[in-house]
DNA sequence: TTCTTACGTAAGCAATCACTTACATTTGTG
DNA sequence: CACAAATGTAAGTGATTGCTTACGTAAGAA
């Protein structure tokens, strides 16, 4: 889990993200859209690929890389967690109310 | 953006997170559920707070701290776009498959 | 086989991070 | 006011990170 979102908290990984989001791209292509050099890039697909959040396809001596959606899920389900909780809270709070309301028409 | 996602990357800031999301509370009692010093924690909450993620509310000399779910919108709605990604090439894929459809049943 | 293309890997370095100990600040209490 | 309680801030340190240059590797072309 914190593999995923120490990836995710750098920029030029980020960006990587968005680039390949939409079409699958060679690491070289990856790498122009860059002022960092071609290995600084390839070291951030590595942390990528660890984390799980890209694939890598290998077409004779290119590497394409895509997104992997699935890796994103564990991300948003534990975001979700902490959404969810204001939810919750907001609910708890329109029951009181309801509660409260009960109880004054009660003593009319 | 980054800063909230450099936030969470750390395990003690995300159980921190969960601690606070219930109920508020203050950073002594915080800090008393981890092994590091109550200093270290002090530094984590302040990362939280910049980053948005928490709100702080004072009271007397102690500090109550409790999740501001709406930090997370920003980084749901960017993981949103990641995963809504795959719903796109999904649909152009079925897409894709209508149309051969549709040729295949004009030859006939 | 030799050369070229498209890459990854290794080593080294400056910046950043998470932590600790020591000290400062603010609020309530006798 | 003097003191205690709750907490933040400063300074220093070892570990991690992101970058660069130099080198290694694997696949296709001549």
């Amino acid at each position: 889990m914190v593999d995923k979102l120490k990836a995710l908290a750098e920029p030029n990984r980020l960006e990587i993200l968005r680039l390949i989001s939409h079409e699958e791209l060679p690491a070289g292509e990856i790498a122009r859209h860059f002022n960092a050099t071609r290995p600084a890039i390839s070291q951030h697909l590595h942390v990528l690929l660890d984390a799980g959040l890209i694939e890598e396809r290998r077409e004779g001596t290119r590497r394409l890389y895509r997104l992997r959606a699935e890796g994103f899920e564990e991300v948003r389900s534990m975001l979700r967690e902490f959404w969810d909780v204001r939810l919750q809270a907001l609910k708890q709070k329109v029951e009181q109310k309801q509660r409260t309301q009960r109880r004054r028409n009660g003593r009319k």
